[in-house]
DNA sequence: AAGTAGTTTCTCACCCGTAAGGAATTGCCA
DNA sequence: TGGCAATTCCTTACGGGTGAGAAACTACTT
């Protein structure tokens, strides 16, 4: 079964870009692709199979996003615009793009506050509850499959140092409004 | 400075999260979150630093990922669009948009093989190549500055579970066609 | 030599995200 | 009270991605 480009499934692709940088540009360092270039694909393959995954009942990543922030926020299922934007890591503009679809299928209400009228309330129809409590365990289970090549050693150092790894991505040197902005304020 | 919204810039997000679950459905076990959701929100951190790194000089991280394949490639900087597909794990019809946007910058030009006119390859400009070569050092000492809160041996330790951790969302129980498609084939 | 299968890239319709700025609403403070 | 700043969400214009399938071309088989 046979790699006609054999840069992909492989071994290691970020191991041969960095080979490769290294023969065009010895001056440069390349090593923390080692890090983040290793970030970025697993990332990609995780998405990719995950939203295969929930795309299986027609939903979206983003809608699957959504509709686990608000489960998994208790009871009354309800959170406002501005609380999904800072969970999910998106702008304000992203969160009414995944609502607007969700309120489109019925999943989730969207309900004005009455004391303070410019926040939004979202809150989990019956039918968005009954999709999310069902879809989660397939979601976890699709997840843990994932994770069967790491020994459960693996896994918990995996875990603490992409915690360090998160930590030292957001709190940074730039003191500017970059990151706040990025977080989702 | 202060955070009016905490599930943020917090010592953890994902650990409140997996809190939250555990209270709202305490017969799930969410644990593969520990790994998977760091890895979605470091993703998300990185993507958005580098984004804006490399936006300074009016480049998306799209345009920057091609021409940085070009260039590794070494001379004559010249790749097939499915060679880029194959590398950057990303659609035909992304390829597509890819250059066509390059070209119209006057980054890379297409060319047809004479040989066998279905392909085409992408070769880097005079002007790609004088761009890649001074973007991707600071690209570099932008990533190294990403890395400042992780010691040298964290960093070694977490490209190696990074590494199977690749491995193991890459090769997969499930052998129908999905993973194949995702690779860029 | 022709027909068919396979490949490589592109087109189309669509989803998802951002930045920038607008509109409604609230809260502060003279 | 009245005006102004801040907040909260939405709108607009755009970049970037996918899957399905068309189009162009090559290669195989008979």
């Amino acid at each position: 079964m046979a790699g006609r480009v054999q840069s992909s499934t492989d071994a290691d692709a970020v191991s041969r870009i960095i080979e490769e940088w290294h023969r065009q540009r010895p001056d440069l360092d390349p090593s923390p692709i080692e890090v983040l270039g290793r970030l970025h694909r697993s990332f990609l393959l995780y998405q990719s199979r995950t939203s295969k995954s929930v795309a299986a009942v027609g939903l979206s990543l983003a809608g699957f996003d959504v509709l686990a922030a608000l489960r998994r926020s208790g009871e009354p299922y309800r959170l406002t615009a501005g609380e999904l934007a800072a969970t999910s890591l998106i702008s304000s503009a992203g969160v009414t793009l995944r609502l607007d679809r969700l309120e489109g299928d019925g999943l989730i209400v969207r309900e004005r506050d009455v004391k303070d009228r410019r926040v939004v309330h979202c809150r989990l129809t019956p039918a968005g509850l009954e999709l999310i409590d069902t879809l989660f365990a397939e979601y976890l289970e699709n997840e843990r499959s994932m994770l069967a090549g790491l020994k459960p050693k693996e896994r918990v150092q995996l875990a603490a140092l992409l915690q360090k790894l998160e930590r030292s991505l957001g709190s940074t040197a730039d003191s500017t409004a970059g990151v706040v902005t990025l977080v989702g304020w």
